[in-house]
DNA sequence: CGGATGGTTGATAGCAATCAAGCACAGTGG
DNA sequence: CCACTGTGCTTGATTGCTATCAACCATCCG
């Protein structure tokens, strides 16, 4: 591993508080490597070997079954990959594959285990880097079961501004149909919704979103800190009242969910 | 604390491996409270004060946005849940109630983040069981983009049927209108395609399901052990080949996902 | 200029939600 | 003992959202 990247990595949230010498050992085989866009990186099933750290570039996570396939995430710098796994010593439940060219630093695996035994600073980054990955996935699964396409794409787009900050104009960062299938829809109905957004206040110009009306779009999709993210001081909603219990719940139009 | 929960409580996986010390520390404010069935015991958004151990009954967490609410998991003994939220110290992401008379362990936030840093044992097992969380909601996404809701159905009877120890006939757990939430579909659809399943060897009476068939029910869901989850020792599929790079990827029927 | 890929649009089919009863069962109270 | 009532479950009719199939267009590239 060059000198330089190691200056790089040593700075990384993740490996920032440890000791030195604990850095010393977990970097033993770890190196950083380029990769060519949409290249596969690893298969769901293999075995966890690596952690994967995105120091450039971006990374889909996918998954599929019986010859469906569906986006999970995109992870860009500095985010981590498959820790999980990598804790569990378990084979992973997606598949990688770059989107542009990407470097990755691969830390082995055997390497966190030990280390995080002997280091509790680096124990707590790699806790929390965890708990967030969690509470992620969690996020996306109440997005996917409680609101309809239309809906999360509205959710999509407010997010998308916020991580622009707060921009009302910003460019799609990923295309459209890896877009969708993140949503878990197809590539057809994003693009019909999308569309349909015209009403609430979206416009469109290729790639290029501009949020016309954002208290319009607001309404299409309420956004809520619990699903949307935590998109420091947003001004928007984060409501999550306590309901007032009614005599059987009851069940807004337009979603499954439940009863 | 009562004597005998501070010994049962010592047994458990996550607090069996730690120094002595520092379990002492960890239960400072400590304590079992048994809960009547259907109570809330916390809402999404409010602050995580406490890691929940569930040691008898049962435990639903559930999350609602603009009134349609979805069951997200139910947790029995020795499980935990909002592990995550107590790292991070951030609000929860869940609801959560009792099913039915339910004792739980109320263990401190503050201590948990405290003692993680002073005893690795410790750090182990927290890092263990929130992987493990991780994996299982990563689960719970794929199962919802990646299957319609006869399949869905298909694999959570199979997989019942692995919890009860591979029988041909269980008894289900839990209420189905619960388990149609969990499974992100009405009460009333499940109950269709619970009954279609006749065509696919399950047979019905009121909780009671029987599997005449495992092959075609196989055959309604091939299962996964990366979406259905670990179920040691399955002869059944796990199954997860590289698939043979189509020309354009191709889509099976009847799923969304993506292209 | 093909050819491949991403995106869009239109027509159609189908799965799943909604609305509306009706049934079964447990607990309660007369 | 038996209405009475609440709850869970089922069934039927209907709506409608979303996928599918099929073109077609735009862009990029060798």
């Amino acid at each position: 591993m060059r000198a330089e990247d190691f200056d790089e990595v040593r700075r990384l949230p993740l490996f920032r508080s440890m000791r030195p010498a604990s850095f010393q050992a977990v970097m033993q085989g770890t190196y950083a490597q380029r990769f060519p866009p949409r290249l596969d990186l690893f298969r769901q099933g293999q075995g966890a070997d690596f952690l994967h750290v995105v120091l450039e570039g971006s990374v889909e996570l996918f998954a599929d079954w019986q010859g469906a396939s569906t986006t999970m995430a995109v992870v860009r710098p500095v985010g981590t990959f498959i820790l999980a796994a990598c804790i569990r010593d378990l084979p992973y439940l997606m598949s990688a594959r770059t989107l542009e060219q990407t470097r990755i630093l691969l830390v082995p695996a055997p390497g966190i285990r030990a280390v995080f035994r002997e280091d509790a600073e680096f124990a707590v980054s790699i806790v929390e880097e965890l708990a967030e990955a969690f509470r992620s996935m969690a996020r996306h699964a109440k997005n996917l079961k409680l609101r309809n396409s239309r809906e999360r794409i509205a959710g999509y787009l407010l997010e998308q501004s916020e991580l622009a900050g707060r921009a009302d104009r910003f460019v799609l960062q990923v295309e459209k149909r890896l877009v969708a299938s993140y949503l878990g829809m197809t590539a057809e109905n994003f693009s019909r919704a999308l569309r349909s957004l015209a009403m609430d206040g979206v416009e469109l110009k290729g790639q290029t979103v501009t949020i016309t009306d954002r208290a319009a779009l607001v309404r299409a999709c309420p956004n809520d800190m619990l699903i949307d993210g935590p998109n420091p001081d947003a001004t928007g909603g984060g409501l999550t009242l306590p309901r007032p219990a009614l005599p059987r719940e009851r069940r807004r139009k337009g979603r499954p969910g439940q009863g």
